[in-house]
DNA sequence: GTCTAATGCGCG
DNA sequence: AAAGCGCGCATTAGAC
């Protein structure tokens, strides 16, 4: 039966898979130039390729005009047929809410949609940037634009799961979310009802974010070609080494558990607890360092501070030493164990790129989050070892016959501040080719500066950007708050209009930047202004790049990573320079009369390899 | 049992 | 006057 449905005032078709009628269904989607898209696949564990492993399954497809949504099962060989028709036609636009239903469109049917989507959850974060504290789910964005349908039927839905799932499945939500998608019967009427209320929403949402996203139209189409890009970035894959994974994996996990066992049976505490640091306390090792909610503090630097002065201590000495061993390399084994549960069959991770995460609109990577791999200690400075624990960027491999090469800014951000401040001085230093942080030292110091006052005017300038207080300087350089207050009154001097600049920042309730883009102020934290179009507009410079080096060269579809301020590349071996010069071109450029530059690496097969 | 805050570490 | 910024992710303890 045709189920209806009542969506802003207005009744709506709901066509389930049972009346699935091919001259109906064409007739009625003609009427639409736009049709929502949503797909409903059977649950995936966590800490799993999700779509791109094996196993998953896609149930059902959905397409939506304004007033008619369709319902399609894709078990059944006729509708699975007519659907992938719909959505292989060129002609054809089609509006989703996250790239999820881009990747099982393409795993289930074969179709990539590419350029052909629209997505509303981009959409939103265009309007509402908000980074971790704004939500973009598409129940809570429907439910505060048009009306509580579809939050509705979302809550119908997990309570019919939570109804019909059996006790041994659990009751955390999200086991029986998993549990729900996989189990629920393809005819069942709520789970129908959902499916095409999600597919009919997005399609009635889409011109209320698009009036709202007027003011800044060109972003729109330029997120949206970002959004394409990197969702085939996600699709392709990123060859890891899962041999050498592996192996440093066992070893790395052998070390870590017998440090952590060493801890505990020396001090009879969880190695990892806050008690530790007590026990610690209690045995003469006291830590200095605080955290941010006032609390001693047992980092990395209080672990080095502690290991200086009571290493020899025959009761807290190995303690020290062993939690500091099974600290530095926790993180090395977390990240090493998170490539081979994200790997496919074939070794390759599909990380989940958010092209718009940041309230910067700086872009995250996550499943595997491959923008925070340490870097590979530098062989000058260290005995390192083949297995090293801290080459973690060498997991990361090109594909056979490939090499990866990269290009970064050359301190892009201090760049930025000086064209935007207009901040003459500094703008000269970039276009003599002079550095920055030695023409700082010099109008704070005056010519015989020293290489501290260097270290000091360079933290002055970062400082800054981040907008950093007196105590905090004064902290992390080692001097008086008298003299860091000093430092401050120097760099504001030296550098009037980025002061200025500053002020007009903390000023506005949205700063809009270069671009156009609106960021709004965190209400609480104005001084945080600053960084933010500086942080934004170097995200921006970054995508210009991309572009350039897409809709002007072969190597756009080369692109393996964007971290932040670098471009990383997989070329055919013999390309290697060529590509490089190519890449390092497409981010060389000017910003508001700043030179932009960069400098490139080639890696050979791995990344980061020495 | 499940959820959340606190802590710590990695990158730019 | 004072305030370093943006992210992802693992682990733990304690609240519910």
């Amino acid at each position: 039966m045709t189920l209806t449905a009542t969506v802003q005032g207005e009744t709506v078709r709901l066509h389930t898979p049972a009346d699935y009628d091919p001259a109906l269904f064409t007739a009625t989607l003609d009427s639409d130039q736009l049709l929502g898209l949503d797909t409903e696949t059977t649950g995936f564990p966590d800490k799993h390729p999700g779509v791109f492993g094996t196993g998953g399954q896609l149930r059902l497809v959905q397409v939506a005009t304004r007033t008619d949504a369709w319902v399609l099962d894709m078990n059944l060989p006729e509708q699975r047929g007519a659907v992938t028709n719909l959505l292989a036609d060129p002609g054809r636009r089609f509006v989703t809410h996250s790239p999820y239903d881009v990747f099982t469109v393409w795993r289930g049917l074969g179709v990539w949609l590419g350029q052909r989507t629209l997505d509303t959850m981009l959409l939103h974060q265009l309007v509402s940037p908000g980074g971790k504290q704004v939500r973009h789910g598409l129940k809570k964005i429907t439910a505060e634009l048009m009306d509580s349908g579809l939050a509705d039927a979302a809550q119908a839905l997990t309570d019919r799961f939570r109804q019909l799932a059996p006790a041994d499945v659990g009751r955390k939500a999200a086991d029986i979310k998993r549990w729900g998608f996989t189990h629920i019967p393809a005819d069942d009427e709520t789970y129908l009802r959902y499916a095409a209320l999600d597919a009919l929403y997005v399609r009635r949402l889409t011109p209320l974010l698009t009036a709202q996203c007027a003011p800044y139209a060109h972003l729109v189409r330029t997120e949206h070609w970002l959004y394409a890009q990197m969702a085939a970035v996600t699709a392709r894959g990123i060859r890891i080494d899962t041999d050498r994974t592996e192996t440093l994996h066992t070893k790395v996990k052998t070390e870590v558990d017998a440090h952590l066992a060493e801890v505990a049976t020396l001090t009879g505490c969880n190695p990892r607890s806050v008690k530790l640091t007590a026990w610690l306390a209690e045995h003469g090792a006291v830590s200095t360092r605080r955290t941010d909610n006032g609390n001693p503090s047992l980092d990395k630097e209080a672990l080095a501070e502690l290991v200086h002065l009571h290493g020899d201590d025959p009761v807290v000495g190995p303690v020290l030493r062993a939690k500091q061993a099974a600290q530095e390399r926790t993180n090395a084994l977390n990240i090493l164990a998170s490539f081979l549960a994200y790997a496919d069959a074939a070794g390759r991770v599909h990380p989940n790129v958010n092209t718009l995460k940041a309230v910067t609109a700086r872009m995250s990577m996550d499943k595997p989050a491959l923008q925070t791999l340490k870097k590979s200690p530098d062989p000058g400075e260290a005995e390192v070892s083949e297995d090293d624990a801290s080459r973690l960027r060498e997991c990361v491999i090109a594909e056979d016959g490939h090499v990866l090469v990269s290009a970064d800014f050359k301190a892009v951000e201090v760049r930025i501040a000086a064209a935007l401040a207009q901040e003459t001085k500094l703008i000269d230093a970039f276009h003599a080719g002079a550095d920055p942080h030695n023409l700082t030292a010099k109008l704070m110091f005056g010519d015989g500066f020293t290489p501290a006052q260097r270290t000091l005017a360079k933290r002055a300038m970062f400082g800054t950007l981040y907008g950093i207080g007196f105590a905090k300087l004064a902290r992390s350089t080692g001097i008086t708050e008298d003299a860091a207050r000093d430092v401050i009154g120097r760099f504001r001097r030296a550098y009037p209009r980025l002061r200025r600049f500053g002020f007009d920042m903390e000023k506005q309730d949205t700063v809009v930047t270069a671009s156009g883009r609106h960021l709004p102020a965190d209400p609480n934290k104005r001084y945080r202004s600053l960084n933010y179009v500086i942080q934004s507009s170097g995200r921006d410079l970054l995508v210009d790049a991309f572009y350039k080096l897409a809709t002007t060269t072969e190597y756009g579809r080369c692109v393996l990573l964007l971290v932040h301020d670098e471009i990383v590349l997989q070329v055919p071996t013999g390309q290697a320079e060529a590509a490089l010069e190519t890449l390092t071109g497409c981010m060389t450029g000017r910003f508001m009369g700043v030179p932009i530059e960069a400098d490139g690496t080639i890696h050979g097969p791995r990344w980061g390899a020495k």
